[in-house]
DNA sequence: AACCATACCTTGCGTAGCAAGACTTGCATA
DNA sequence: TATGCAAGTCTTGCTACGCAAGGTATGGTT
């Protein structure tokens, strides 16, 4: 049951992670494990094996950038930061996202009121 | 710039638009391309290539059923009904939904509060 | 020295939407 | 009668993405 929840969520996320990852940058430069933990946190990505192939073809196509960093725990990290090219895409999927998601939870409520 | 768009809302289409397919069956029997007109018009799919294999697939699972009926025009139309278990998974869809758009959105104006 | 947690990355897989086009059949028109 | 058009349905080949599982390196702790 909560297996079936797990695959309609997988779906879900396929295509939105990539932008989410963006508007979390937009707040604030962050590691791998960082961006991974929050993410999971929220439901918006199964673990590491999603996000660091995505950082990598992100960073190919000029969204973010990378830098090392001492980290607290004296470990390197590698940062993250959205590139201008990155915040006009955040922009692109914000008006997109927005026309969608409205649809779908209007198809979603006609359902439910039809519904004894 | 819009064939941008049309990359990220082929994206998020990817695992949304079965359930879509579902929640307007259950407002009544639905054939093929009228269907596929009026996801087209809610922009949720892109057309007949997407949802043929789709309806296959969601019949093959025990979503859908399928019945021939003449139609206005003369032509035979397939008619899809929504099953028991299709409305289930509606259900399930309508949680999980409702939880990562949450999220989603709320990323999205984290962001939007911080541009300027 | 031994162990564990932190942190990064890779490989192989399954699946889903899409573009383009093929096939059938009823209706209209010359 | 033949021709053409439109309504319907379906197929093929492609690409892309998230995921599970596992692999590597390093610094702190006992």
């Amino acid at each position: 049951m909560s297996d079936q929840r797990e695959k309609i969520a997988t779906n879900i996320r396929k295509g939105v992670l990539e932008y989410c990852v963006l508007a979390s940058l937009a707040s604030g430069d962050k590691y791998g494990l960082e961006l991974a933990e929050e993410l999971t946190a929220r439901k918006l990505t199964a673990g590491e094996g999603s996000l660091y192939p995505l950082l990598a073809r992100m960073k190919a196509t000029g969204l973010v950038e990378t830098y090392w960093e001492e980290g607290a725990s004296g470990r390197k990290r590698k940062y993250y930061t959205i590139t201008e090219h990155g915040h006009l895409m955040v922009g692109e999927f914000r008006g997109v996202w927005e026309a969608i998601s409205m649809q779908v939870t209007d198809l979603l409520g006609e359902q439910h009121g039809i519904d004894s």
